[in-house]
DNA sequence: TTGGAAATGAAAATCATTTTCATTTCTGCT
DNA sequence: AGCAGAAATGAAAATGATTTTCATTTCCAA
């Protein structure tokens, strides 16, 4: 597998904590370094991997890798701007439990993410 | 604009209330229906223009269209089988209102899916 | 009827992302 | 140093969803 990838991450963190794939890859040609688009995407899905990036989803689809603490969290984004809060989740690990439970699952992980207008984008 | 499309609308319906534009596409031929792909994601859109439906995201960032207002349900899903499980989640519904009143957003959707292995898949 | 507007869909274009594969760069080892 | 195999790299091609183009068909009001 491949590494970190030290200059794709420090590239990620000047970019503000999150960008995409492409983005990252424009930004690194305007600095002037030398690098293909293949290795940025191998990069950030060794990042995701690591869990030291999250991936989330502009309206367009397109992915979005942003630094993220460690703790398991989810999301509430602003579907307009992009605006992301990370939230808690204590009342979903509990539901994933009994859920996976009643129904005899095992080894279970679980998305949930919130999608709205952020106060700004409300008018 | 285009109308509400009310084939497209009803596949949907018999999709279990969401689908991506691809499967809604696949539901419709194998159905008999005589349609392009290229009517069914302009229909889509105009059901989401008319907000009759939703859009969210899958994971690889597949768009997938739900019907609006319906009560929607959350999925167990076995990661090797593909055994579907639709649980319940009110805990889930209040958990999502929860934080995005906490945070000042309106119109929130949500997506909350658990993926584990099935009871015939843990050996 | 009839003429134009809206709808349709096949094929081509787009665009992010992944895969392929040949080449280069490391590694550890002698 | 010198070498073999592993890992990394990146250009180019492939993939897959979605959009656009455009020629044709269907609708509908006058």
């Amino acid at each position: 597998m491949s590494r970190s990838h030290p200059r794709v991450l420090s590239t990620l963190e000047r970019a503000g904590g999150f960008a995409s794939a492409q983005e990252v890859y424009r930004r690194m040609q305007r600095d002037g370094e030398s690098i293909g688009l293949t290795t940025v995407y191998r990069a950030l899905q060794s990042l995701v991997a690591e869990k030291v990036v999250d991936v989330l989803r502009r309206e367009d689809g397109e992915a979005i890798y942003r630094l993220c603490g460690e703790s398991h969290h989810h999301h509430l984004v602003c579907t307009k701007c992009g605006k992301t809060v990370e939230i808690e989740g204590g009342a979903i690990e509990k539901w994933a439990k009994t859920m996976a439970a009643e129904h005899g699952f095992r080894d279970v992980v679980h998305t949930a993410e919130i999608f709205g207008l952020c106060t700004k984008c409300q008018k």
